[in-house]
DNA sequence: ATTTTTCCATACTGTGGCGTATGGTATTTT
DNA sequence: AAAATACCATACGCCACAGTATGGAAAAAT
C-alpha cells in the first residue's frame, strides 16, 4: 500500500478499488506500448501500482485478461468504423478518409499495429481476421458505390488494404516519412492518386 | 549419445561433430518455422539431438547465434535479389516476376515474413531497413527505366513495396487466396494492371 | 456493532530458459 | 603411446513469470 494510496470511494480519477475492466484497459494500453508478449501479470501489476494479488481476484488467467482486452479494443474499433462510415456521404471522400485518417486515433493505430506482429497468437488471429474482413468490406463497399464490378472492387479492397498494412509493417521498422512531413503528403498523395478513382458515381 | 550416433569423420551429410553454422543454419530454419522469439537454446539443441554444451562452445550467448544467423540469411536474400536483377532485362519483367515470385523461395520467404513479425527486436531492425531499402531501391531503378520521373518512382516504389509487405501479413493472418487457385491469379492480375504501366521504357 | 463480502498483499511452488562449471570422450598432434 | 585439443553431456545456480494459498483490512450488508 504505497503507489496507490489516495482515495477511497472516489469513482473520480483514482478509483479506490479495480475493477476487471481497469486491468483490460492497462492491458490495451501495454499492448500499443511493448506488444501482446509484453502482457504480462507481474510486471503489468507493477506499472499500475499494485500486486497479483488483486488480478487473480478478477480473472482466473492470463489469457482471459488477454481475451477481454482484445475483445474491448475490437469492439472500440468496430464502432469506430460504422461511425466514420456514416458520417461521410461521398464514397470517394471516405476513401481518402481512410487514408488521411492513419495518423489520427493513436492509441487504436498503435494497437493494431501491435497485434499484427503478433498475427500467429491463437487468441490474436481472429481478431486480426475480423477486423480486416470488416475494414475490407467497407473499402469495398465504398469503390462499388463509386462504379467498380464486384470482382474488380474487392480485389482493389484488398490491393488497398494492403498498402495499409505495408504502411504499417514499414512504421514499424521506422521506415516511414514523418507524419507532418512534406514527404508524407506527397506520398499520400500519390497512394490516392493510384488507387482511388477520380470520377464520382 | 542416443539420436545423432552414426557417423564418425564423414562430412558427407551428418557431421561428425556440429559448426557454428550448422548452428545458425537450424535457427534460420526454426526462424521461418515459428519466428525469432522462438530460437531459444535449449529447444534448438533439442530439436537437433544435441546439448546445449555443445552451442556455448561455439558461441558465448543467444544473441551472438542471432546475429550470425540474420547475417546468413540476410546474405542470401542481397545475393537472391541481384542475380534475380541481372536475369532479366526489361524492367517491366523484372517487376512483374518481383510479384510472381512470391510463390518461390519458400525459405527465404518465410523467414522475410517472420522477421517483419519481430520488427522492434534491436537485432532484426536494422536487417530490415537494410533489405527493405534494397529492394525499394530495386523497384524504383526498374520504374525509372520505365521513364517514371525520380520523385514519383521512389513513392511508387515504395507503394508497390508496401504492396507486397501487407500481402504477407494477410499471409500471416491466413487470409491470402491459395496461391494456386485462381482467385490469386486474379489478384495478381489486378496488382500488376494497377501498379505498373504498360508501356515500355 | 457484528458479520459478510470485496479486494488486495505476501509468501509459496512450479516451470522454462540463460549462462557456467566441470568432466568425459574422441580426435589430433607430437 | 602420450599429451593436447576439440567437442559435447551433465549438473548446477539464477531469474522471470504463471498460478495457488492464505491472511488481513476496508466496505457493505445485516
Amino acid at each position: 500500500m504505497t503507489a496507490r494510496a489516495a482515495a477511497k470511494t472516489t469513482p473520480k480519477n483514482e478509483r479506490a478499488t479495480l475493477s476487471a475492466a481497469d486491468w483490460a484497459q492497462a492491458a490495451v494500453e501495454l499492448i500499443a506500448e511493448k506488444g501482446v508478449q509484453a502482457v504480462a501479470i507481474e510486471p503489468l501489476a507493477r506499472r499500475m501500482g499494485i500486486t497479483k494479488g488483486s488480478f487473480y481476484w478478477h480473472f482466473p488467467n492470463r489469457e482471459s485478461l488477454l481475451e477481454q482486452a482484445l475483445q474491448r479494443w475490437e469492439e472500440h474499433d468496430a464502432r469506430n468504423l460504422s461511425k466514420s462510415l456514416g458520417e461521410i456521404d461521398q464514397p470517394r471522400d471516405r476513401l481518402i478518409s481512410f487514408f488521411r485518417r492513419v495518423g489520427k486515433e493513436k492509441l487504436t493505430h498503435e494497437v493494431y499495429s501491435a497485434l499484427c506482429a503478433a498475427a500467429g497468437h491463437p487468441q490474436v488471429e481472429p481478431v486480426l481476421e475480423r477486423v480486416a474482413n470488416r475494414r475490407m468490406a467497407h473499402l469495398s463497399a465504398a469503390f462499388r458505390e463509386m462504379g467498380m464490378p464486384e470482382g474488380q472492387a474487392s480485389n482493389q479492397a484488398r490491393l488497398t488494404y494492403s498498402v495499409y498494412l505495408g504502411y504499417l509493417q514499414l512504421q514499424r521498422q521506422h521506415q516511414t516519412p514523418n507524419l507532418s512531413s512534406e514527404e508524407f503528403d506527397a506520398y499520400i498523395e500519390h497512394v490516392i492518386a493510384t488507387l482511388i478513382p477520380s470520377g464520382t458515381p
